[in-house]
DNA sequence: GCAACTCTAATCAACTTTGACTAGGGTACC
DNA sequence: GGTACCCTAGTCAAAGTTGATTAGAGTTGC
Protein backbone atom coordinates (compact mmCIF):
# COMPACT_ATOMS: atom_id res chain seq x y z
CA UNK A 1 0.00 0.00 0.00
CA UNK A 2 1.26 3.63 -0.97
CA UNK A 3 0.51 6.21 0.93
CA UNK A 4 -0.65 8.68 -2.16
CA UNK A 5 -4.35 7.13 -2.44
CA UNK A 6 -5.18 8.08 1.05
CA UNK A 7 -3.58 11.30 0.60
CA UNK A 8 -5.81 12.37 -2.15
CA UNK A 9 -8.91 10.99 -0.72
CA UNK A 10 -8.43 12.58 2.14
CA UNK A 11 -7.25 15.98 0.78
CA UNK A 12 -10.41 15.89 -1.86
CA UNK A 13 -12.59 14.88 1.56
CA UNK A 14 -11.56 17.84 3.38
CA UNK A 15 -12.22 20.24 0.89
CA UNK A 16 -16.01 18.88 0.04
CA UNK A 17 -14.75 19.86 -3.34
CA UNK A 18 -11.54 20.12 -4.67
CA UNK A 19 -9.18 20.30 -8.09
CA UNK A 20 -5.79 18.74 -8.46
CA UNK A 21 -3.34 21.92 -7.65
CA UNK A 22 -5.78 22.28 -4.69
CA UNK A 23 -4.72 18.86 -3.67
CA UNK A 24 -0.76 19.20 -4.73
CA UNK A 25 -1.12 22.66 -2.56
CA UNK A 26 -2.58 20.97 1.13
CA UNK A 27 -0.26 17.82 0.46
CA UNK A 28 2.40 20.37 0.20
CA UNK A 29 1.53 22.48 3.02
CA UNK A 30 1.50 19.61 4.77
CA UNK A 31 4.99 18.67 3.64
CA UNK A 32 4.19 15.69 2.09
CA UNK A 33 5.86 15.64 -1.14
CA UNK A 34 8.95 15.15 0.77
CA UNK A 35 7.96 11.97 3.06
CA UNK A 36 6.01 10.57 0.67
CA UNK A 37 5.36 10.26 -3.20
CA UNK A 38 2.34 13.06 -3.59
CA UNK A 39 4.38 14.90 -6.28
CA UNK A 40 2.45 16.41 -9.26
CA UNK A 41 2.09 13.19 -11.82
CA UNK A 42 1.20 10.80 -8.59
CA UNK A 43 -1.76 13.07 -7.29
CA UNK A 44 -3.01 14.11 -10.96
CA UNK A 45 -2.80 10.16 -11.75
CA UNK A 46 -4.53 9.08 -8.82
CA UNK A 47 -7.28 11.42 -8.90
CA UNK A 48 -8.03 10.10 -12.57
CA UNK A 49 -8.00 6.56 -11.58
CA UNK A 50 -9.74 6.30 -8.46
CA UNK A 51 -12.45 8.83 -10.17
CA UNK A 52 -12.48 5.96 -13.01
CA UNK A 53 -13.19 3.39 -10.19
CA UNK A 54 -15.76 5.21 -8.52
CA UNK A 55 -13.89 6.08 -5.21
CA UNK A 56 -14.39 9.99 -6.82
CA UNK A 57 -16.75 12.01 -9.18
CA UNK A 58 -15.17 14.05 -11.42
CA UNK A 59 -17.15 17.79 -12.18
CA UNK A 60 -16.25 19.25 -15.99
CA UNK A 61 -15.40 23.15 -14.99
CA UNK A 62 -14.55 26.26 -17.30
CA UNK A 63 -11.29 27.14 -17.41
CA UNK A 64 -9.93 28.08 -14.29
CA UNK A 65 -10.15 31.87 -13.19
CA UNK A 66 -6.48 32.12 -12.59
CA UNK A 67 -4.44 31.14 -15.93
CA UNK A 68 -3.53 27.82 -16.69
CA UNK A 69 -5.39 25.15 -18.13
CA UNK A 70 -9.05 24.15 -17.12
CA UNK A 71 -9.36 22.51 -13.76
CA UNK A 72 -11.43 19.27 -13.28
CA UNK A 73 -13.30 19.69 -9.45
CA UNK A 74 -13.63 15.97 -7.74
CA UNK A 75 -15.84 15.47 -5.09
CA UNK A 76 -15.71 11.84 -3.12
CA UNK A 77 -18.12 9.05 -3.45
CA UNK A 78 -20.33 6.83 -0.77
CA UNK A 79 -17.50 4.07 -2.19
CA UNK A 80 -14.74 6.62 -1.84
CA UNK A 81 -15.43 7.29 1.63
CA UNK A 82 -15.63 3.53 2.86
CA UNK A 83 -12.31 3.24 0.53
CA UNK A 84 -10.62 6.26 2.87
CA UNK A 85 -11.67 5.32 6.01
CA UNK A 86 -10.37 1.69 5.34
CA UNK A 87 -7.09 2.57 4.16
CA UNK A 88 -6.78 4.90 7.56
CA UNK A 89 -7.49 2.22 9.64
CA UNK A 90 -4.68 -0.46 7.78
CA UNK A 91 -2.28 2.81 8.19
CA UNK A 92 -2.45 2.66 11.61
CA UNK A 93 -2.82 -0.38 12.39
CA UNK A 94 0.45 -2.07 9.93
CA UNK A 95 3.25 -2.56 11.98
CA UNK A 96 5.51 -2.54 8.97
CA UNK A 97 8.02 0.04 8.33
CA UNK A 98 6.21 2.27 5.68
CA UNK A 99 7.06 5.33 7.33
CA UNK A 100 5.00 7.75 4.64
CA UNK A 101 1.44 5.46 5.40
CA UNK A 102 1.81 5.78 8.80
CA UNK A 103 2.34 9.47 8.58
CA UNK A 104 -0.30 10.11 6.32
CA UNK A 105 -2.59 8.25 8.71
CA UNK A 106 -1.79 10.54 11.78
CA UNK A 107 -1.99 13.04 9.21
CA UNK A 108 -5.95 12.17 8.75
CA UNK A 109 -6.73 10.46 12.77
CA UNK A 110 -8.58 12.42 13.62
CA UNK A 111 -11.82 11.61 10.91
CA UNK A 112 -12.33 8.38 13.80
CA UNK A 113 -13.87 9.01 17.09
CA UNK A 114 -10.78 9.10 19.63
CA UNK A 115 -11.36 5.42 21.06
CA UNK A 116 -11.30 3.90 17.75
CA UNK A 117 -7.76 5.67 17.46
CA UNK A 118 -7.00 4.81 20.62
CA UNK A 119 -7.40 0.94 19.62
CA UNK A 120 -5.73 0.93 16.17
CA UNK A 121 -2.74 2.18 18.14
CA UNK A 122 -2.98 -0.41 20.18
CA UNK A 123 -3.08 -3.27 17.94
CA UNK A 124 0.03 -1.32 15.96
CA UNK A 125 1.98 -1.45 19.03
CA UNK A 126 1.13 -4.83 19.81
CA UNK A 127 1.99 -6.11 15.69
CA UNK A 128 5.00 -4.22 16.31
CA UNK A 129 5.92 -7.11 19.53
CA UNK A 130 5.00 -9.72 17.32
CA UNK A 131 6.88 -8.51 14.55
CA UNK A 132 9.88 -7.87 16.58
CA UNK A 133 9.93 -11.26 17.91
CA UNK A 134 9.77 -12.80 14.73
CA UNK A 135 12.48 -10.94 13.27
CA UNK A 136 14.60 -12.05 16.79
CA UNK A 137 14.14 -15.65 15.87
CA UNK A 138 14.87 -15.25 12.20
CA UNK A 139 18.15 -13.56 13.00
CA UNK A 140 19.12 -15.91 16.29
CA UNK A 141 19.07 -19.63 14.75
CA UNK A 142 20.71 -22.21 17.14
CA UNK A 143 24.16 -21.87 15.57
CA UNK A 144 24.75 -18.38 16.74
CA UNK A 145 23.91 -15.18 15.19
CA UNK A 146 27.31 -15.25 14.25
CA UNK A 147 26.77 -17.36 11.31
CA UNK A 148 25.40 -14.19 9.74
CA UNK A 149 28.40 -12.04 9.47
CA UNK A 150 27.50 -8.57 9.19
CA UNK A 151 23.86 -9.41 7.52
CA UNK A 152 22.93 -9.06 10.88
CA UNK A 153 23.14 -5.93 10.98
CA UNK A 154 20.76 -5.63 9.11
CA UNK A 155 17.89 -7.45 11.75
CA UNK A 156 19.51 -5.48 14.34
CA UNK A 157 18.29 -2.53 12.64
CA UNK A 158 14.73 -3.23 12.09
CA UNK A 159 14.24 -4.48 15.63
CA UNK A 160 15.94 -1.17 16.56
CA UNK A 161 13.33 0.27 14.29
CA UNK A 162 10.59 -1.20 15.56
CA UNK A 163 11.70 -0.65 19.23
CA UNK A 164 11.68 3.05 18.75
CA UNK A 165 8.22 3.15 16.55
CA UNK A 166 6.36 1.26 19.37
CA UNK A 167 7.59 3.56 22.03
CA UNK A 168 6.94 6.69 19.95
CA UNK A 169 3.21 5.11 19.35
CA UNK A 170 2.75 4.20 22.97
CA UNK A 171 3.32 8.23 23.77
CA UNK A 172 0.76 9.29 21.68
CA UNK A 173 -1.51 6.84 22.77
CA UNK A 174 -0.86 8.03 25.89
CA UNK A 175 -1.59 12.61 24.33
CA UNK A 176 -4.84 10.83 22.74
CA UNK A 177 -5.81 9.45 25.65
CA UNK A 178 -5.18 12.42 28.50
CA UNK A 179 -7.54 14.37 25.88
CA UNK A 180 -4.90 16.07 23.07
CA UNK A 181 -6.78 17.14 19.71
CA UNK A 182 -10.66 16.94 18.83
CA UNK A 183 -11.09 13.57 17.55
CA UNK A 184 -14.59 12.82 15.06
CA UNK A 185 -18.07 13.19 16.55
CA UNK A 186 -16.12 16.35 19.26
CA UNK A 187 -17.16 19.71 17.92
CA UNK A 188 -15.70 21.89 15.21
CA UNK A 189 -12.62 19.96 13.44
CA UNK A 190 -9.19 21.00 12.82
CA UNK A 191 -8.99 21.07 9.54
CA UNK A 192 -5.17 21.08 8.36
CA UNK A 193 -5.91 23.00 5.40
CA UNK A 194 -4.79 26.57 3.89
CA UNK A 195 -7.34 28.88 4.44
CA UNK A 196 -8.46 30.53 1.05
CA UNK A 197 -6.08 32.43 -0.60
CA UNK A 198 -3.35 32.77 1.81
CA UNK A 199 0.37 31.76 1.13
CA UNK A 200 1.68 28.24 1.55
CA UNK A 201 4.89 29.25 4.22
CA UNK A 202 6.19 25.33 3.21
CA UNK A 203 5.78 25.01 -1.02
CA UNK A 204 7.89 23.56 -3.29
CA UNK A 205 10.79 25.45 -4.21
CA UNK A 206 12.32 26.28 -0.86
CA UNK A 207 13.86 23.17 0.42
CA UNK A 208 15.33 23.67 3.83
CA UNK A 209 18.35 22.95 4.53
CA UNK A 210 19.46 19.19 4.81
CA UNK A 211 16.86 18.37 2.27
CA UNK A 212 18.36 15.36 -0.31
CA UNK A 213 17.96 15.91 -4.27
CA UNK B 1 16.55 6.05 -5.01
CA UNK B 2 15.09 2.25 -4.91
CA UNK B 3 16.96 -0.46 -3.33
CA UNK B 4 16.94 -2.71 -6.08
CA UNK B 5 19.54 -1.70 -8.53
CA UNK B 6 22.10 -2.07 -5.45
CA UNK B 7 20.77 -5.47 -4.30
CA UNK B 8 21.04 -6.73 -7.79
CA UNK B 9 24.03 -4.76 -8.71
CA UNK B 10 26.10 -6.21 -5.20
CA UNK B 11 24.14 -9.82 -5.71
CA UNK B 12 25.60 -10.41 -9.34
CA UNK B 13 29.10 -8.90 -8.04
CA UNK B 14 29.57 -11.77 -5.38
CA UNK B 15 28.94 -14.09 -7.40
CA UNK B 16 31.13 -12.95 -10.41
CA UNK B 17 28.78 -14.25 -12.53
CA UNK B 18 25.29 -14.81 -12.09
CA UNK B 19 21.85 -15.97 -13.79
CA UNK B 20 18.50 -14.05 -12.50
CA UNK B 21 17.18 -17.03 -10.47
CA UNK B 22 20.54 -17.30 -8.18
CA UNK B 23 20.49 -13.13 -7.94
CA UNK B 24 16.50 -13.70 -6.79
CA UNK B 25 18.04 -16.47 -4.30
CA UNK B 26 20.46 -14.80 -2.62
CA UNK B 27 18.33 -12.19 -2.01
CA UNK B 28 16.05 -14.19 -0.50
CA UNK B 29 17.75 -15.72 1.83
CA UNK B 30 18.39 -12.27 3.29
CA UNK B 31 15.02 -11.76 3.70
CA UNK B 32 15.24 -8.91 1.46
CA UNK B 33 11.51 -9.50 -0.51
CA UNK B 34 10.08 -9.19 2.96
CA UNK B 35 12.34 -5.47 3.20
CA UNK B 36 12.51 -4.10 -0.21
CA UNK B 37 11.43 -4.30 -3.59
CA UNK B 38 13.50 -7.21 -4.46
CA UNK B 39 10.44 -9.46 -6.29
CA UNK B 40 10.92 -11.47 -8.66
CA UNK B 41 9.51 -9.05 -11.22
CA UNK B 42 11.57 -6.03 -10.31
CA UNK B 43 14.97 -8.07 -10.43
CA UNK B 44 14.31 -9.06 -13.81
CA UNK B 45 13.59 -5.62 -14.98
CA UNK B 46 16.31 -4.35 -13.00
CA UNK B 47 18.80 -7.13 -14.87
CA UNK B 48 17.67 -6.21 -18.07
CA UNK B 49 17.81 -2.63 -17.65
CA UNK B 50 20.66 -2.50 -16.38
CA UNK B 51 22.56 -4.90 -19.10
CA UNK B 52 20.74 -2.43 -21.73
CA UNK B 53 22.79 0.40 -19.88
CA UNK B 54 25.90 -1.33 -20.23
CA UNK B 55 26.34 -1.79 -15.86
CA UNK B 56 26.30 -5.58 -16.76
CA UNK B 57 26.90 -8.29 -19.21
CA UNK B 58 24.68 -10.32 -20.29
CA UNK B 59 25.99 -13.72 -21.23
CA UNK B 60 23.57 -16.22 -23.70
CA UNK B 61 23.82 -19.59 -21.82
CA UNK B 62 22.20 -22.46 -22.67
CA UNK B 63 18.75 -24.06 -21.59
CA UNK B 64 19.24 -24.34 -18.21
CA UNK B 65 20.58 -27.56 -16.95
CA UNK B 66 17.48 -28.04 -14.15
CA UNK B 67 14.43 -27.62 -15.84
CA UNK B 68 12.72 -24.46 -17.04
CA UNK B 69 13.28 -21.63 -19.69
CA UNK B 70 16.94 -20.94 -20.66
CA UNK B 71 18.81 -18.72 -18.46
CA UNK B 72 21.30 -15.56 -19.23
CA UNK B 73 24.11 -15.28 -16.99
CA UNK B 74 24.82 -11.70 -16.03
CA UNK B 75 28.35 -10.10 -15.14
CA UNK B 76 28.80 -6.73 -13.98
CA UNK B 77 31.10 -4.61 -15.78
CA UNK B 78 33.50 -1.75 -14.93
CA UNK B 79 31.03 1.06 -15.09
CA UNK B 80 28.78 -1.34 -13.26
CA UNK B 81 31.10 -1.72 -10.25
CA UNK B 82 31.47 2.06 -10.57
CA UNK B 83 27.87 2.61 -10.20
CA UNK B 84 27.78 -0.22 -7.35
CA UNK B 85 29.83 1.69 -5.45
CA UNK B 86 28.47 5.12 -5.91
CA UNK B 87 24.95 3.55 -5.11
CA UNK B 88 26.15 1.56 -2.18
CA UNK B 89 27.91 4.99 -0.36
CA UNK B 90 25.21 7.33 -1.20
CA UNK B 91 22.95 4.05 0.57
CA UNK B 92 25.18 4.18 3.83
CA UNK B 93 25.38 8.55 3.52
CA UNK B 94 21.79 9.21 2.88
CA UNK B 95 19.63 10.28 6.08
CA UNK B 96 16.00 10.22 4.82
CA UNK B 97 13.90 7.39 6.18
CA UNK B 98 14.42 4.74 3.19
CA UNK B 99 14.78 1.51 5.49
CA UNK B 100 14.96 -0.49 2.68
CA UNK B 101 18.18 1.52 1.09
CA UNK B 102 19.48 1.60 3.94
CA UNK B 103 19.55 -2.00 5.13
CA UNK B 104 20.84 -2.56 1.38
CA UNK B 105 23.68 -0.72 2.30
CA UNK B 106 24.50 -2.47 5.48
CA UNK B 107 24.26 -5.78 3.66
CA UNK B 108 27.21 -4.54 1.25
CA UNK B 109 28.97 -2.15 3.60
CA UNK B 110 31.86 -5.01 4.02
CA UNK B 111 32.83 -3.82 0.32
CA UNK B 112 34.20 -0.88 1.38
CA UNK B 113 37.71 -0.28 3.35
CA UNK B 114 36.82 0.04 7.24
CA UNK B 115 37.71 3.66 7.23
CA UNK B 116 35.99 5.07 4.60
CA UNK B 117 32.61 2.82 6.11
CA UNK B 118 32.89 4.56 9.31
CA UNK B 119 33.60 7.72 7.89
CA UNK B 120 30.26 7.61 5.80
CA UNK B 121 28.31 6.32 9.05
CA UNK B 122 29.69 9.55 10.85
CA UNK B 123 28.05 12.00 7.62
CA UNK B 124 25.15 10.14 8.02
CA UNK B 125 24.75 10.81 11.90
CA UNK B 126 25.22 14.34 10.81
CA UNK B 127 23.00 14.50 8.24
CA UNK B 128 20.36 12.73 10.62
CA UNK B 129 21.38 15.96 13.02
CA UNK B 130 21.11 18.65 11.11
CA UNK B 131 17.67 17.41 8.99
CA UNK B 132 16.53 17.33 12.91
CA UNK B 133 16.93 20.51 13.27
CA UNK B 134 15.72 21.90 9.90
CA UNK B 135 12.22 19.55 10.83
CA UNK B 136 12.12 20.88 14.48
CA UNK B 137 12.00 24.69 12.97
CA UNK B 138 9.29 23.57 10.62
CA UNK B 139 6.76 23.03 12.83
CA UNK B 140 7.57 25.45 15.75
CA UNK B 141 6.93 28.37 13.87
CA UNK B 142 6.62 32.07 15.74
CA UNK B 143 3.34 31.22 16.56
CA UNK B 144 3.89 28.24 18.46
CA UNK B 145 3.34 24.61 17.76
CA UNK B 146 -0.68 24.96 18.39
CA UNK B 147 -1.29 26.00 14.74
CA UNK B 148 -0.47 22.64 13.59
CA UNK B 149 -2.74 20.99 15.53
CA UNK B 150 -1.98 16.94 15.07
CA UNK B 151 -0.33 17.78 12.06
CA UNK B 152 2.62 18.26 14.27
CA UNK B 153 2.63 14.98 15.61
CA UNK B 154 3.46 14.14 11.94
CA UNK B 155 6.69 16.01 12.68
CA UNK B 156 7.03 14.49 16.37
CA UNK B 157 7.27 11.77 14.62
CA UNK B 158 9.86 11.70 12.22
CA UNK B 159 12.06 13.62 14.72
CA UNK B 160 11.59 10.39 17.24
CA UNK B 161 12.50 8.24 14.21
CA UNK B 162 15.42 10.67 13.42
CA UNK B 163 16.76 10.03 16.87
CA UNK B 164 16.47 6.32 16.64
CA UNK B 165 18.01 6.16 13.56
CA UNK B 166 21.07 8.23 14.84
CA UNK B 167 21.35 6.41 17.99
CA UNK B 168 21.28 3.19 16.32
CA UNK B 169 24.02 4.18 13.64
CA UNK B 170 26.61 5.34 16.20
CA UNK B 171 26.16 1.69 17.82
CA UNK B 172 27.11 0.85 14.72
CA UNK B 173 30.27 3.10 14.10
CA UNK B 174 31.54 2.30 17.54
CA UNK B 175 30.80 -2.10 16.65
CA UNK B 176 33.08 -1.28 13.62
CA UNK B 177 35.74 0.60 15.00
CA UNK B 178 35.82 -1.75 17.56
CA UNK B 179 37.12 -4.27 15.02
CA UNK B 180 33.76 -6.07 14.27
CA UNK B 181 33.29 -7.91 10.70
CA UNK B 182 35.92 -8.29 7.74
CA UNK B 183 36.07 -5.31 5.54
CA UNK B 184 37.38 -4.70 1.74
CA UNK B 185 41.56 -5.61 2.40
CA UNK B 186 41.09 -7.36 5.33
CA UNK B 187 41.41 -11.07 3.75
CA UNK B 188 39.14 -13.62 2.96
CA UNK B 189 35.22 -11.74 2.78
CA UNK B 190 32.56 -13.40 4.52
CA UNK B 191 30.07 -14.17 1.84
CA UNK B 192 26.58 -14.06 2.53
CA UNK B 193 25.09 -16.55 -0.24
CA UNK B 194 24.23 -19.86 0.28
CA UNK B 195 26.67 -22.70 -0.67
CA UNK B 196 26.36 -23.90 -4.00
CA UNK B 197 23.40 -26.75 -3.63
CA UNK B 198 22.33 -25.83 0.10
CA UNK B 199 18.53 -25.42 1.14
CA UNK B 200 17.77 -22.12 1.49
CA UNK B 201 16.00 -22.12 4.83
CA UNK B 202 13.99 -18.42 5.00
CA UNK B 203 12.90 -18.91 0.90
CA UNK B 204 9.54 -17.47 -0.17
CA UNK B 205 6.33 -19.50 0.68
CA UNK B 206 6.95 -20.20 4.66
CA UNK B 207 6.45 -16.44 5.83
CA UNK B 208 7.18 -16.29 9.65
CA UNK B 209 4.57 -15.06 11.97
CA UNK B 210 3.90 -11.18 11.60
CA UNK B 211 4.39 -11.11 8.65
CA UNK B 212 1.72 -9.09 5.91
CA UNK B 213 0.00 -9.37 2.93
C1' DG C 1 3.10 -45.67 -18.31
C1' DC C 2 0.66 -41.67 -17.51
C1' DA C 3 -1.86 -38.05 -14.74
C1' DA C 4 -1.02 -34.88 -11.25
C1' DC C 5 2.27 -32.38 -8.98
C1' DT C 6 6.35 -29.72 -7.86
C1' DC C 7 10.41 -27.11 -8.85
C1' DT C 8 13.14 -24.01 -11.74
C1' DA C 9 13.39 -19.88 -14.38
C1' DA C 10 11.57 -16.26 -16.55
C1' DT C 11 7.90 -13.32 -18.97
C1' DC C 12 3.93 -10.32 -19.37
C1' DA C 13 0.25 -6.91 -18.98
C1' DA C 14 -1.50 -3.71 -15.99
C1' DC C 15 -0.50 -0.29 -13.08
C1' DT C 16 2.23 3.37 -10.58
C1' DT C 17 5.85 6.75 -10.21
C1' DT C 18 8.85 10.30 -11.84
C1' DG C 19 10.64 14.60 -13.52
C1' DA C 20 10.68 17.28 -17.26
C1' DC C 21 7.80 19.76 -20.14
C1' DT C 22 3.68 22.57 -22.01
C1' DA C 23 0.62 26.25 -22.18
C1' DG C 24 -2.16 30.14 -20.66
C1' DG C 25 -2.09 34.28 -18.43
C1' DG C 26 -0.28 38.14 -15.39
C1' DT C 27 3.44 41.43 -14.01
C1' DA C 28 7.74 44.19 -13.71
C1' DC C 29 10.94 46.80 -15.92
C1' DC C 30 12.80 50.10 -18.85
C1' DG D 1 4.85 48.31 -25.70
C1' DG D 2 7.62 44.42 -25.72
C1' DT D 3 10.23 40.98 -23.53
C1' DA D 4 11.72 38.42 -19.73
C1' DC D 5 9.96 36.28 -16.01
C1' DC D 6 6.83 33.99 -12.87
C1' DC D 7 2.59 31.61 -11.46
C1' DT D 8 -1.23 28.30 -12.29
C1' DA D 9 -2.65 23.82 -13.75
C1' DG D 10 -1.89 19.91 -15.84
C1' DT D 11 0.18 16.31 -19.42
C1' DC D 12 3.45 12.99 -21.04
C1' DA D 13 7.00 9.54 -22.08
C1' DA D 14 10.11 6.74 -19.80
C1' DA D 15 11.00 3.95 -16.11
C1' DG D 16 9.87 1.02 -12.28
C1' DT D 17 6.78 -2.35 -9.78
C1' DT D 18 3.58 -6.10 -9.15
C1' DG D 19 1.22 -10.46 -9.21
C1' DA D 20 -0.28 -13.72 -12.16
C1' DT D 21 1.07 -16.73 -15.59
C1' DT D 22 3.88 -19.67 -18.67
C1' DA D 23 6.80 -23.37 -19.78
C1' DG D 24 10.27 -26.98 -19.36
C1' DA D 25 11.68 -30.87 -16.78
C1' DG D 26 11.85 -34.10 -13.12
C1' DT D 27 8.92 -37.05 -9.44
C1' DT D 28 5.33 -39.49 -7.28
C1' DG D 29 1.37 -42.55 -6.93
C1' DC D 30 -1.15 -46.05 -8.59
Amino acid sequence: MSAIRLLVLGAVRMHGRAHGYQVRNDLEFWGAHEWSNAKPGSIYHALKQMAKQGLLKAHEVAPSTAGGPPRTEYEITEQGTEEYLSLLREALTSYDQKMDVLSAGIGFIVDLPRAEAVDLLKQRVEGLREWRASVTEYYTPQDGPEQLGHIGEIMNFWVHSADAGAEWTRGLIERIENGAYVFSGEGEPFVGVLPEGEENPYATGEPHPGDEN
